[in-house]
This record gives structure tokens, C-alpha cells and sequence, in this order.
DNA sequence: CTGTTAGCGCCTTCAA
DNA sequence: TTGAAGGCGCTAACAG
């Protein structure tokens, strides 16, 4: 049961700690900067009592403003909805924390507009530097920073034209990983599935990755489309989550060719041991198998739902997903994922970052950091 | 292909710009200020070019020192990782945007010490205000907030002994939806699953909502446990998601009870009561219809995940489950659940907050939203 | 060891 | 209409 004063009595001042322990600024100063050696302890210790009695604390603009550094980062998401997002940031906040920075989080929400306004606050607010999970844009919106601006390190992608370190998941392996799994396991019908890619450098990689696996080592053709050596079919199917039609409209050439292969071969005999679901089997024909590989969480949710709502609950049976990225619904689905190493990602972009602050000047680096792949019933037949 | 100057060129500060537009700091500041019609036309002409030629921004940090405002504002999130936390913060950053306020955004990622260090590097930026969405802790680690300290506003939950604004979803009327709407379905035997509540207002509210409807109009007895007048029985269930031993042992209660009443109803399980279990009684019946009330999204989650594992892919087949919050994954599940006003929370939040800011002295406000049912399959039968 | 003196970048009287 | 001077809270030389 704290009194509270309705007036908010001015917070107390460096001059005000001056005067209540009877000395100068400088002496207070010098201990709030540690300096305690140069301190006489009689000194030291009526700083502390006055500083306790005022319940003083530093104003960190005026220190930052004086000292022309504020410990404070910029830390830019292009989309917080996205688990992958949050995770990352669970990194750097560890890692800020460790640095003795300071993260300000902005959320562009997948909005090129936002993106620029946030980029333009945060230079307008003397950070030391900024994490970009940038939208997939031009480097013009990015222009306050990296290069001549204030240091900045890319997350999850890099940006055309703009030089600064990037640290991510290693795409290319990730995605021959999952590509070699579905193969490995019998499918030789697979959709990859992505959300536009020419301007994600991120996508691009996990796209050519597959596509080059599915064409064999020979053949790194610039088709969609593409039959391995085993005889296996590689597709890549766009969808942009952004325009509800052009889902509607991909959604339904993945139906096409899901209804057209009947079904998933192998014994009805499946995750689900329910009796009832005889959907029948393997027909002799033509009856491939088909995977899906979501090239990240929303789109393998996009897709999951579609399936579920249009196959039933057990639409599992017909159709195989496998996603990069391992959303908390992952393990609930029976889907297979390969997870990304979110963490570590966040605390290597503020290393990064860290070392750039303290003038640190090699040359941009890339820190790929390799995905786990985590095999569920989905893949499995 | 921009060329990148590799020393960072000091940026421009109103000196600067003063003097390449050949006139005093005043002027600059005025025109930053918006004050125009105290500009002549060819002095503002000349203030202009200078701006756009040295790409100067004006620091808002020794612009806050100088007025006293900074227009920050602190965002504390007791757990990014819940999505219910990210969707308040769309409405947060939306209103923010409208206010032209800047949030600091802050996760506690569940640790009172990190919540506690957040609060106190807020008041040392001298943020404005803040907005806590609180750990269920005392009011002491909130101490330089509220009352006497900076305006906040309260999100989700209220804190014992401060007084402050609070803006979150109306616990009674939700919780007493969701149970009714078990009970017009037909479900006998109730499970109101919650974490921890003895600290966190939301969740003593849901599960005291919830053992009064189950209770009938008349007792609002002091029991976790009631009979409705229907012979409906309600069970109050703790799960400590923080302990994961408590977990397990709280879980192996569900399933007893969940065995005993799937089965062919005779077996009757006489569960005795174990000394450490956190439900009273229930009378082994036979062939009732259980359902899960589950007070949150990561509640349900854990309760989903581990059905899943204990009873298959099929485990709705044998219990209801429902939730308050819709996580992304509720869809999927075909899991019922109430929706929160997330968004609006977040918004109406930052309002309350702008109001203080601006000096309205009314007394400590509640604003309670509604949160609207969403029925899926899971509680249809 | 300790205090005095300048500013950091900006805003705000107060004159001109 | 314009500018000069002083100060926000704090730090960083310089003296004592």
C-alpha cells in the first residue's frame, strides 16, 4: 500500500545528487562511470546515500547525447507474425544483453512504407546500429544505413546492392537436405512451394537448391519444372500470400495434380490407424507419390489448412509436408520440418553487429549457420 | 551502385545546418518546428536546400532533453513467444503510429528479473509512458511505475496495490461462453485447465468464472470442483508449463480421467486422490463426455501435443478440446476457441496511455473487451 | 583526490 | 522576421 504522490515530483538530476552529498557534478559523475578509485571512500559513500535517498537515476539521452553513443540498435522485422521472427529475436535480446545494448524492436509488418519509416526513426534516434530482417526491397529504402550510414547486419537475407554482413540459415544446404529426405523416402512427385522469390534472396537459394537437386547433378536447368534421374518430378509453385486470388488460383493447380496422382501410394495403413480411411492404394497406373516442401512456415500453414479443409482431417494421407522452418504446430501436424537455428542467428547478427560499433573493418561477412532436420510421419511411409 | 564512403561523415547537426544556409540555429529550429509563418519565403527556400543538400535529421534524443519529452513510450511483454503478445503489439504499434509515439519494445521472455531490469532501463530512457503486460508478480517490481512514477497502463492483467489503467479481454464473460457453450453441447465432465493463477488476475478471473457457471446460479462455493444442476462436473486443473515434472504429473491426472471415462464406462478407476494433485474429487462414471477448457494458447498447446502423443493423430476422436485465444494452429486442429480483441487491446491501451501522457487525471479506468466464440469440430459431436 | 569549465544538439526566452 | 544567449543532464578535459 505505497502512498502515491499524484504529482509527479521531476525526477532528481545529476546537480541534485550534487548538492544533497555536498560535492560537484564531476564527482558524481565519476562514480556512476565506476571510477571508484579515484574516490575517497568517505566521498563515495555520501554519493551512494544521496543518490539512494533521491532514488537517482542517469538520463541516458544526456549521457548518450554528451558522449555521442547511446547503446542503443535498431532491430527491424519484416514480420513478427512469422515464429522464425520472434525466435530470432530471442537471440539478440540474449545477446544485447550480454553487449550491454539496448535493442529498439520495430515491426514493419510486411509493409515497405513502415520498413522506411522505422529506418528513418531509428537514424533519427542516433542508434548505433541496426539488424535488418528486411522486406524483400530495393536497397534504395535501406540507403541510411549500411556502407556510409550507421553499421548494419542482415538477417535471413541479403539486399542487392547494399554491403554488410548477412547471417542466416545456410539455404542451399537446407534445402537439399529436405529434397534428398523426400527423395530418400520414396516421393517422386514434389512441390515446392514459395512465396514470391525474386526479390527474398533467401527463397531464391532454397528454390535453385531444390530445382537443382531434382535435375540432377547434371542438369542445373532454368526450368520450373524438372525429372531427376530416378524419374522424379520437381515443380515450384508461387504463392503469394499477399493477393488471395493468385492463392486461390495455385491452390488449385496443386489440387489438380494431387487428385490427378490418387492419392499417396504405399499401404493405407498410415499415421492415422483409423479403419475407416480406404481411400485405396498405390494404383498400378500412374499413382506417384506426392510431397509438398513449404519453403517456410506461413506457406506450409497456408498449405495445411487448404489441404485440411478440402481433404478432411486426414488429408495427411494424400499428401506429404514438408517444411522449412518449425512452427510450434509442427510437432501437433506430424510434419516434417527442418528447423532453423533461430537463436544462434539472432546472437551472431549482434556480434556482428557489436564488432562493426567497436570499428572493426573487415570486409562483409556471410555466417551461414546449417538446419536440423527433424523427421515426423508425414514424410514417412 | 552506390559508392559508400567508407568513414562515416559525421552527420549534419543544426549547426551545420545553420551555417550552410548562411543564418542563425533559431531559424533551423523553427522551421523544424513547423513554425513557418514566422519564415520569410526565401529564408525557409534557403533552409530547405541546406536540409536536403547535408540529408540532416534532426537528434531527437537532445531534442527530448531540451523539451522534456521524447516521445518514447515502453512496451512490456511478459512472452513474445505467445501469440496473443504479438497481436496486442500490431495494435499497439498502429496506435502508436496515429500518436506519433515510439515503442520501446521490451520481453521479459517470463523471467521477473529481466522484467524488473526492462522497467528500470525504461525509466532511465525516461520513456513517456508504458504499457505492461505484467509477469504475475507484485507490485514492488513495478515500483517506479504508475502512481507515483511514470503513467502506465496495465494489459491482460492487473497488479495487486497499483492503480493504474488496464485494458484487456473480459475474463468473466469469456470464460462463462466457452463453458456454456460445453455444457449446451453436452459435455458432462469439464476440465478447466490453467497455469499458475494465485498470481495472475486474467486466469483467477477465467477459472473463477468458470467454477461458478459449473456450480449452477446458487453456489459460488469456495471448491475447484462442483457439480452443475445438470450433473455436470467441473474439475480445476493446474498445469506449472515452467516445471515440467509438474506437468507430467498433472497430465497423467488428465489421462486417468480421461481412460476411466472413454472406456467402457464400468472400469470406474477409483482415483484416489493423490496427496500432491491439485483436483478434488470426481465420481467415477461411466460413458461421460469430457471436455478441455484450456484458460490459453500455450495451455492448449501442451494439452494438444500431449494427446496427441498419448492417444494418436485421433486423439479429438476422444476428448473435446477448447481455448481461450485462437492460436494460428486452432484451425488446423479444428479446435474451438475465443478470440480476443487483441488488436484492439493493444490499441486501446496506447490511448489510455497518450491520455495520461497528455495530463487526464481521471481515476484508474477499466476497459473490458469482449472475445467472441469460434466453434469448431472439436466441440460439435 | 576534487571541483571548474566547456560543450553534446537542440529549443526557448528575449531583444533587435 | 531574425538572431544571440542560456540551459536541458551529463561527461570530459583541465586545473587545483
Amino acid at each position: 500500500m505505497s502512498t502515491t504522490p499524484l504529482a509527479a515530483p521531476r525526477r532528481a538530476t545529476i546537480t541534485d545528487v550534487a548538492r544533497e552529498a555536498g560535492t560537484g557534478k564531476t564527482s558524481i559523475s565519476r562514480y556512476l562511470n565506476g571510477e571508484m578509485s579515484v574516490l575517497s571512500p568517505e566521498l563515495r559513500a555520501r554519493i551512494e546515500a544521496a543518490i539512494e535517498r533521491l532514488d537517482y537515476q542517469p538520463n541516458q539521452m544526456a549521457r548518450g547525447l554528451k558522449r555521442g553513443r547511446n547503446r542503443l540498435i535498431g532491430m527491424l522485422l519484416a514480420d513478427l507474425t512469422n515464429p522464425y521472427s520472434v525466435e530470432v529475436l530471442q537471440g539478440v535480446e540474449a545477446a544485447c544483453h550480454a553487449l550491454g545494448l539496448m535493442p529498439l524492436i520495430c515491426h514493419a509488418a510486411n509493409e515497405v512504407e513502415m520498413e522506411r519509416r522505422y529506418l528513418q526513426l531509428l537514424t533519427t534516434y542516433r542508434v548505433e546500429g541496426v539488424i535488418v530482417n528486411a522486406l524483400g526491397v530495393r536497397e534504395e529504402t535501406l540507403r541510411p544505413v549500411g556502407g556510409g550510414g550507421i553499421p548494419a547486419v542482415l538477417v535471413d537475407r541479403s539486399v542487392d546492392g547494399l554491403v554488410a554482413d548477412m547471417v542466416g540459415l545456410d539455404n542451399r544446404a537446407a534445402a537439399e537436405l529436405g529434397t534428398r529426405h523426400l527423395l530418400d523416402n520414396g516421393f517422386d512427385d514434389i512441390w515446392f512451394v514459395v512465396q514470391p522469390f525474386e526479390q527474398v534472396s533467401s527463397r531464391q537459394l532454397r528454390e535453385a537448391a531444390f530445382r537443382e537437386v531434382m535435375s540432377g547433378e547434371g542438369g542445373a536447368g532454368g526450368t520450373s519444372s524438372g525429372k531427376g534421374k530416378g524419374g522424379a518430378h520437381g515443380h515450384t509453385l508461387v504463392l503469394n500470400l499477399a493477393e488471395p486470388v493468385a492463392v486461390e488460383r495455385a491452390l488449385a493447380e496443386l489440387d489438380r495434380a494431387i487428385d490427378a496422382a490418387g492419392g499417396l501410394g504405399g499401404a493405407a495403413a498410415s499415421v492415422t490407424g483409423d479403419a475407416t480411411s480406404s481411400v485405396t492404394d498405390r494404383t498400378g497406373g500412374k499413382g506417384s507419390r506426392i510431397a509438398l516442401f513449404a519453403a517456410n512456415a506461413p506457406v506450409a500453414l497456408c498449405l495445411a489448412l487448404h489441404l485440411k479443409a478440402r481433404y478432411g482431417p486426414d488429408w495427411q494421407t494424400r499428401v506429404a509436408l514438408l517444411s522449412i522452418d518449425d512452427p510450434e504446430w509442427a510437432e501437433l501436424t506430424g510434419i516434417t520440418a527442418i528447423r532453423q537455428p533461430t537463436y544462434e542467428i539472432g546472437y551472431r547478427a549482434v556480434e556482428f553487429l557489436h564488432e562493426r560499433i567497436e570499428g572493426v573493418q573487415a570486409t562483409a561477412r556471410d555466417c551461414l549457420l546449417p538446419g536440423e532436420l527433424i523427421v515426423r510421419a508425414s514424410t514417412l511411409r
